[in-house]
DNA sequence: GTACCTGCAAAACCTTTGCAGCATC
DNA sequence: GATGCTGCAAAGGTTTTGCAGGTAC
């Protein structure tokens, strides 16, 4: 688990710089969405995210779906996959990398505090296999304290 | 990356007995699906377990839904997200576990053979966060050597 | 004989796309 | 002014469920 310290702006003003840079236009409504998952401290569906006033007011669910796919695309969004139905999407910032530990019961999702050992391994993939660009995503799945009792 | 050298049938045999201590009935149904997972090297998703003729001719494509729910529910089955639309199934032997590599071009599903490290992570986790039954999921991501080009 | 499982069919959900109009550069 | 972005609406796929009948125990 990588952390940073940047504040909320900065990486929103990072967010916006790069997709710029990378051919996309600045908009209220990536401005409104790249604010709304950097608050987020965890996953979020797409449903999850056209539930929020601040968004909903300001553009539609398929500009929002649009987005992220645009996002993801310039590597500032993350999509993770969680075992749901639903896509979950994840703000992506430089340094920055979590592990989850999801509920099988109820679905909640935690944030990790590991050290995780497994960014030392990227490499040998991508010797080994021939794989360029590589990440990974490791969740741990269990029952939470609520739902085993 | 832990594999058994038990054969298919041992396989089968285990997965069968485990169902049936677990409440299930032994169908025809049940037989046939785990021999298709057990036969499959990587993930498979409820479409194409249904494109198997030797499933499709057994059995509909609803009751392949319900089994792998109930199976996994018995531990004999693992769904895996993968970032695909689509759930992908794997079975799930005592002992046996394996990470996975996504190409994000094109989609296949390569197995890895490495050591993971993740596994003596998982007591950590337990006693961390007091989540029970606690296993974990990895997938590198990346793009193909064919897909690079 | 009872409880569970299966098929068929329909409903529910989330994702994805077409197109005309609007905003950004 | 040209290109890309947005809204609205509809289509596409996969998952999920109800119910009547069949099957394992």
């Amino acid at each position: 688990m990588h952390v940073t310290n940047d504040s909320p702006e900065t990486q929103l003003d990072w967010a916006i710089q790069t997709c710029r840079e990378r051919g996309l236009r600045r908009t209220k409504a990536m401005q409104e969405l790249l604010r709304a998952l950097i608050a987020s401290d965890r996953p979020v569906t797409l449903g999850e995210l056209c539930e929020l006033d601040a968004l909903a007011d300001q553009c539609d669910r398929a500009t929002i779906y649009r987005l992220l796919g645009r996002l993801e695309e310039k590597g500032v969004v993350r999509r993770l996959g969680l075992h749901e139905r639903a896509a979950y999407y994840v703000f992506c910032y430089p340094g920055e990398h979590h592990d989850y530990l999801v509920c099988t019961g109820c679905g909640k999702i935690e944030l990790l505090g590991l050290e995780c050992p497994v960014e030392a391994l990227e490499k040998e993939v991508m010797s080994q296999t021939g794989f360029t660009g590589i990440y990974h995503e490791l969740e741990f799945f269990g029952r939470c304290p609520a739902c085993a009792g």
